[in-house]
Order: C-alpha cells, then sequence, then structure tokens
DNA sequence: TCCTCCCTTTTACGCGTGTAAAGATATGCG
DNA sequence: CGCATATCTTTACACGCGTAAAAGGGAGGA
C-alpha cells in the first residue's frame, strides 16, 4: 500500500481538513486536543505519509531537546559501552542523543564541538581526547552550553563538571590485591594520551611508596601517542620480554585493552603459566572473562557514569547553573578476579 | 577573555555592519564575497561568539548534508568499525553523519528511523537488526529516502540497494582451509538474528555437501536471541564439551565473537593444544589476534563496504534513481591463518 | 571626469513548525 | 432549549537562515 505523501503540516492540515495550530499541538501531544479529534487525525494518518520535521520542530522552541556527546573512539568497546548507557538514560529523559566521535583527532574533536555548537543542543557530554584536546575549542563550548566531562578531566578546564571512576581508588584496590597475594606489582601506563593515564600511574606510585616499595612504571617511546593499545601494549613487552626483563612477579596494566595485550605477549614468550608472570587490567572489558586467562581487572561503574553525567547536564539545563561551583562525581571500582592475577 | 554572544546572523548583522546577505555568502563560502570584506568579517569574529545554526541553516535547502546510519549495536567492534569508515569517507564527501543505535531493538530501530525520516537526511545507511527489523518501518524509510542495506539483507525488502560481504565465498574459503588441513568442519551458527546466520550456514552446508561429507551444525536454543556472542558460544560449546561432544576437528564459527567464546570454553576443556580441536572465526574482530591461541578467521573488507555504501547512497541522492534496479554489491574477504585452526 | 562592472545593501519571500490572540463552533449541563 | 465552557479555526508573527531582485556604492578604464 503507497500511502499518499505528505510534505508540510500545512498541506496535512489542507487534506484532512484540520487546522494547522491544531494538528501541532495533536503532534506535541495527542491528548492536548479532544478525543474525537484525536482520532480523526489518527485515523487519516493511516492513509498517509507524513512526519513533522524535526528540526522546524525545534526552531522556534527554546529547548531543543537534544543532546550533544563526543567520544574519542567509537571503536573502544569503553566508550561504546559508556555511549550505550548514555543513549538509554537521555532516552528515559526524552532526550535525543546526538553523538559525535573525534576518531582520536583535535581536529575532528574540534570540528565535532563546532558541529554541536551550531545544532544549538540543550546539553552536551564529552570523552575528551585527553591532553590533546584543543583548550579553546573546550573552554568555548563550556561558556555557550551546559556540559559534563565524562571519563577524564581536562587540567586546565577546572570549572566543568566532571564524571568518571576514581582511578585513586580503583588502582589501589588492584594494587593492594596484588601485594597481598604476593607480587609487587610493575605499572604498565597507557600512553600519555589523557589525564587518567596520569592518574592511574600517580596512584600506583602513591601506593608502592606508602608500602615502602620501588615504584617501577613501564612506558614505551610514545610513537605519536596510539589508540591501539592492545598493539602498543603488545609490541612494548615484547621487546622487554626478550630481553629477559619483567618477566615474573606481577604486572598491573593501565586498562584492559593494554593487559589484553600484554598478555599476549607474555602467553608468547610463555609466562603466564604457574607461577609465571601475573597480570591485571582495569576496565572489565567485555572481552577480558574471555581471556586465556581470563584477565583480573576492576569494573567501572558504567551506568553509574552514564546516569551521573546525565543528571548533571540536566541539572545545569533546568537550573541554568553556570556560575555554580563545578561538581565532581566519580565512583568506586569493583574487583574482578580471575586467572591471571 | 570573554567574547561577545551573537544568537543570530541578523544580530552579527546589526553589530559589525555587514549586511546579512553577504554573511550568509560568507558562511556558505568565504571567497564568494570581496577578499576585503571577507577580512572585515573574520576580523570582527575574533571578537565575537557566533556559530550559524545548523539546522536553519539546512531548512530552506533542497539537500540538507545529512547522512542517517543506523546500527544494531555500538557495542559491537563490527558495527562500531564500519561506523568508522563510514564517517571517515562520509566527511569526505561532505556529508554530516547521524548515528543512531537500535541496542538490538525493533522497537528503538523503528524509532530510530523515524527519527532519520523527520530529519529529512539526504539518505540512510541501515545495518538492520534482521529477522527481528520492523518490516514496515523499513519499508517506509525506503519510499521516502535514499537508502542502502548494510551488512544484512531484509528478506522481503529486495528492491534496496545492499552492500555487504560474500559469505559464500568467506565461508567456502576458510571452510576449504580446514578441509584442505586435515579436519571437516562442525559449523556454529549464531543466533538467527539476521540474514548472514542464515547464508553463511547455507554456505558451510552446501560445501559440506559438495565434498560429500556430513553437514553438522551446531546451534544452541536460541534464548531469546541474544547479542551477546561470546557468552552464547562459551555456554553452548561448554555444554557439549562436557559431555564429550565436539572436542575435536574443527569448528567453524559464523563470527569471531562466537569464535571467542568457543575458544574459551575449549580451552577450558583442555582442548586447544596440539592436535586438539582447531577452531575458526569469520570477521577478524580487532582482538583475535590477541586471542591465545591467536585465532584464525576471514577479514571482510570494511573500508571497501563503507565505501561502496557511501557511493550507493549518493548515486541515489544525485540520480533520483528511485525507480533503478537496486544494485548489490558484495565484497571478497581474506584469509587470515593464525594459530587456532 | 564619466561610465562600466562588480560587489554590496535593501527588501522581501520562503523553509516547516511553534504559538499567541481573537473569533467561531461544538460540547455538556441544567 | 439556552447558556457557559472547552475546543477549534483564523490570522498573524516568530525562529534563523537561504536566496532572489532591485537598487546602491566603489574601483578601474577611457
Amino acid at each position: 500500500m503507497r500511502k499518499a505523501k505528505i510534505h508540510s503540516m500545512e498541506e496535512l492540515s489542507a487534506t484532512i481538513g484540520i487546522s494547522r495550530p491544531t494538528l501541532s499541538r495533536y503532534f506535541q501531544n495527542p491528548e492536548s486536543v479532544r478525543a474525537s479529534t484525536a482520532r480523526k487525525i489518527s485515523d487519516a494518518m493511516e492513509t498517509l505519509d507524513y512526519v513533522p520535521n524535526f528540526f522546524a520542530t525545534r526552531l522556534n522552541r527554546k529547548a531543543t531537546g537534544m543532546l550533544g556527546v563526543v567520544i574519542p573512539h567509537a571503536t573502544d568497546l569503553f566508550f561504546a559501552s559508556v555511549l550505550e548507557q548514555i543513549e538509554i538514560f537521555a532516552a528515559e529523559l526524552g532526550y535525543t542523543v546526538f553523538t559525535q566521535s573525534s576518531h582520536g583527532s583535535p581536529e575532528l574533536e574540534s570540528r565535532a564541538i563546532e558541529q554541536l555548537l551550531s545544532m544549538n543542543a540543550d546539553g552536551v557530554l564529552v570523552a575528551p581526547l585527553g591532553g590533546q584536546s584543543r583548550l579553546e575549542s573546550l573552554d568555548r563550548l563550556r561558556r555557550n552550553l551546559p556540559m559534563v566531562l565524562v571519563d577524564s578531566p581536562i587540567p586546565g578546564l577546572d570549572d566543568v563538571d566532571f564524571v568518571g571512576t576514581d582511578n585513586r581508588q580503583s588502582i589501589r584496590m588492584i594494587g593492594e590485591y596484588l601485594l597481598r597475594t604476593g607480587h609487587p606489582p610493575t605499572f604498565l601506563g597507557m600512553p600519555r594520551l589523557n589525564a587518567n593515564a596520569d592518574s592511574r600511574e600517580a596512584a600506583y606510585i602513591e601506593l608502592m611508596e606508602e608500602k615502602g616499595l620501588e615504584p617501577v612504571v613501564i612506558r614505551g617511546r610514545s610513537v605519536g601517542a596510539s589508540w591501539h593499545f592492545e598493539a602498543y601494549a603488545h609490541d612494548v613487552m615484547e621487546g622487554h620480554f626478550a630481553q629477559g626483563r619483567h618477566v615474573s612477579g606481577a604486572l598491573l596494566c593501565a586498562n584492559d585493552r593494554l593487559a589484553i595485550g600484554a598478555l599476549r605477549a607474555a602467553t608468547r614468550f610463555g609466562l603466564t603459566g604457574e607461577n609465571g608472570l601475573r597480570i591485571a587490567g582495569h576496565d572489565d572489558h567485555p572481552l577480558s572473562r574471555f581471556m586465556t586467562p581470563a584477565l583480573t581487572t576492576v569494573a567501572q561503574d558504567i551506568p553509574a557514569i552514564a546516569r551521573a553525567a546525565l543528571r548533571l547536564v540536566a541539572d545545569q539545563i533546568k537550573g541554568d547553573s553556570h556560575d555554580l561551583p563545578p561538581r565532581r562525581e566519580t565512583f568506586a571500582t569493583r574487583l574482578i578476579i580471575r586467572e591471571s592475577a
């Protein structure tokens, strides 16, 4: 059945004989018109092909009902998971989410921000690239729209709400676990891409020094800061293992993707057996439990992070609280002991 | 430095003393105005905070420059990778991409389609849920917008362009490899979520029968068709292994995520050693090379798929070729031999 | 200096919908 | 059946910008 295509509300009004203002109210809320009228309209719609134009709809409203999200990489399951949760909660709140990925590029991140500004979104959630992010862009965004930083804060952009994981708590938890079960861990840091890289490393060092132990941090030559964490960790550790370094004890990786790469390298060097090198990660990547050996890690509370982020923007949006002191919500992680450590 | 916020082009015009039509032309193409004028404007912009409204901009044009994308799950790295490539190529073509994930839900898929329709996008790329997709929604989309199906075709929606992988070729290639190197494979199918599930299984059966061998297909009770492929495969295979079934020979999995789950189960049963069970996958999941043992698989040509999908919509958009016969482009895969088979 | 040519300004309308105001009509009740 | 009230129609303006047409202004050449 080929329904007749209607292009505007005006046209709809003409063809079904109901005034445009009434139609407008109907599409915003069918119950705002008399039941008999609503029936007449919905009956007519059976035969017709019409959808109100989303943007024309918002053009003349103060709130657009749109939320922008910027993430560094859609192909990183951590961000994909956060995004998924954000979309779910945003839908519950009646927001439409528009996501832009920066593909790891500061320029694309700026463009994404520009895009969201020009869309006049009600608010924006940004998981920033980190150190590479262009401060002017983020600052401009902050000045113009309700905004919340997610996952990684930005040094130099302190007056913005932030939601993320308590890296100090999480690293201490997994670190203490490793210590408790016998091995002072070496730390495999991620490429210095964002603030998490620093704060996790700092938490590790603090813990070690607190215990009177020597912190040992491995960091490869950051060859053009790469988001290919698995490959990065694999190559770095392979280099060490080949020279007999770090072949025993425990290795605490700044995130699971690194751990997966390290695990692979260790396995190839036959280091992961009984009494071999213990490896632990951070994040509870969806595939971590399927690794061999299954990866011991800490799980970030992604739903809580997503929910909090939405709550904070929503507050800013309704409260117009541009001048309130910035809020900072971090969540604790959960220790997940598997086989690798 | 706090730049003064300007809310409309009208306002901009008033404050910098340049007529709105000229500003309009400037923002569309700075070279369409005299160089001295362009300078005057860009100089003024240094002090001011203004971005033309994206949607108002498109409201009065025939083409909106927007492309819609619908994927089943942002947290499936295959779709995330496809999306990433689509975004890259779309940017090259000057399109702005708006992505909606259906989170595996037919209802959300329909809503996403509705959303894209109401946005008046120039075209839409849909990686459908598959059998669960609501045909009316997809059909409505097809009638109203240039559209291309990606990854999985929809039975019953045949007059739509399709871009994907040649499952027959890919399954035969990996299947023949397994046979050539010694083992007639058993097939672990994915939950019947989309057409790929069927066509890969069909390709397997065809190959086996052609070789005069008995096809053996494993399929768990599809407990509410699940997208948790790894867990699904793990549980199904664990059940078999526990009863001593399929513990040797070769297992061909319909995709890598299944293979990862199966691999994990096999490893726990000590089946993956020398002369043990051989396991192969399909897709070359980004983490497959980091599995232990590293997963033998076939790689889909994701960039080619993304590029072709964009080419097809672009053709439809410019050609208004709504009545041309539907085109169907499938790409060959590349055999990637690692350790698992 | 005058006259083109090019770019700009002015003016006006259009995109599809929200929304306010005033008048017309339908609904429900006594 | 008449009236008060809820709802609808009509009319008009607004949102932010594209764009066409006509008129204005400046730079360059003769």
